[in-house]
DNA sequence: ATATATTTCAAACGTTCGTTTTAAATTATC
DNA sequence: GATAATTTAAAACGAACGTTTGAAATATAT
């Protein structure tokens, strides 16, 4: 049996507490998925950085895709219903009064770096976000109805948010805004530096996380409050339309 | 030889001009790659979809990795010449007088859609743009380096256009600001409606083409232009900044 | 028309994949 | 401490993968 030196990193072939090996399975399945996408990642690197047997997966989840489902489920799940309770409160504390638009936005991305220094992971940092971040152009229809299963409500309600607080913007305006909102978003968290014109900021790092969701806010309050009507044919300075 | 009928597409087995393997097999790649993924689209799916013999591939390109290689560029090629030289005929045009913000999106944007209806895919529509925005999340670092090589001039450039439109935008932000609207521009392109809010919009319809530039134009010309500093303690209203 | 180079084709290569199997080891229950 | 249930383990399954091969077919050049 040995001794409990509680070493709880996956990468640990030693310490071994009974019963943790689906936990192992999920963190290494995570960090791996993240690196090389759920394609183009086997089964059997999973279990061997999990330091688990390659049938492990199969009697704890029964296939790769309910992996994939557990996987998604335990993070988004809580990440979501925390969106959902933070934007409870704090129309509650407003007492009828609208949220700004920065104020939704702060708890909408605030809540994903939250949930990050979860010790669930055993301290996997930031590595469900930018596995997210991917997730969101995933082509299989399994993760596509994950997704969708885990953000119908919580996207509906943000929307509700969103409409009160922009009264001025029309609904189907406001649709496509939540998209490019989104598409920001997974984007930023996915870390994926297009051009390194960003040399290397390391989102694990809390300091980066307040600077980024400052900026990330800031441009997209901007965004969604942007006058509506038709821009395009404004010659120069669009800021005092409508 | 069979009459020469000319029908062009890759779906029809009978008429096949010679050597016209090559694009056959890329236009088929293109389409499987974008419903699929790279890594979960088999040679043997691209080369019946093609109808050519499976070792084709391995012979006009070499190898799997090769023939994404070639399929990225030969799109991204003339996708980011035409955004630099539409937008230094702009400048040229403009006399030393600085571009606006919309007008510089307007050009990135819109140079997609121009190349989008080209005949070179024999019609493929809008597949090339959503097989793009997925790219731009792939974990490979092959892809990565293609991507990397084929948009760090042409965004140095546009970095620069933007520095000229935004005077009181430091650079620091607004290589963030570009990372937010490269990440809102890619995730519409994908055509991945995260919560099926947005009911079914076809990209390849051109009617919606020019409506979502539009908006994406409006929204992405806020945030660029979003009043810099912290905004996070502004209370209400943030429309009349500056 | 003959010779040369290029392209196509069917078949097979060795490897790796997700999954299943069967027995051994471990844990829980009485 | 014996019995039953649960978990782990090594090995193998058939299928599908990217790639290679060598001969047949086609196009090109002389």
């Amino acid at each position: 049996m040995a001794a409990p030196s509680a070493q709880k990193s996956p990468e640990n072939p030693s310490a071994h507490s009974p019963q943790d090996t689906k936990l192992r399975i999920l963190d290494a399945a995570e960090r791996l998925f993240m690196e090389r996408g759920f394609a183009a990642t086997s089964l059997r690197e999973i279990t061997a950085l999990a330091h688990v047997n390659l049938a492990a997966v199969n009697y704890h989840f029964g296939s790769k895709e309910a992996l994939i489902d557990a996987l998604l489920t335990r993070r988004l799940q809580p990440l979501n219903q925390l969106r959902l309770d933070e934007l409870n409160a704090l129309e509650k504390h407003a007492q009828g009064r609208p949220l700004t638009v920065e104020t939704i936005l702060e708890v909408y991305v605030g809540a994903a770096f939250k949930l990050d220094n979860n010790p669930t992971a055993g301290g996997s940092g930031s590595v469900f976000l930018r596995l997210l971040g991917r997730a969101f152009t995933e082509p299989t229809q399994q993760v596509r109805q994950i997704l969708q299963r885990q953000y119908a409500a919580m996207a509906e309600r943000y929307k509700q948010a969103f409409t009160a607080a922009l009264p001025h913007v029309p609904e189907d305006e406001l649709v496509w805004r939540m998209q490019f909102m989104f598409g920001a978003i997974s984007y930023t968290m996915a870390g994926t530096d297009v051009m390194q014109l960003v040399a290397t900021c390391d989102l694990t790092d809390s300091e980066d996380h307040v600077a980024v969701t400052r900026r990330l806010v800031a441009f997209l309050a901007a965004g969604l409050q942007a006058p509506v009507g038709a821009p395009m044919s404004l010659p120069r300075k669009t800021q005092r339309a409508k």
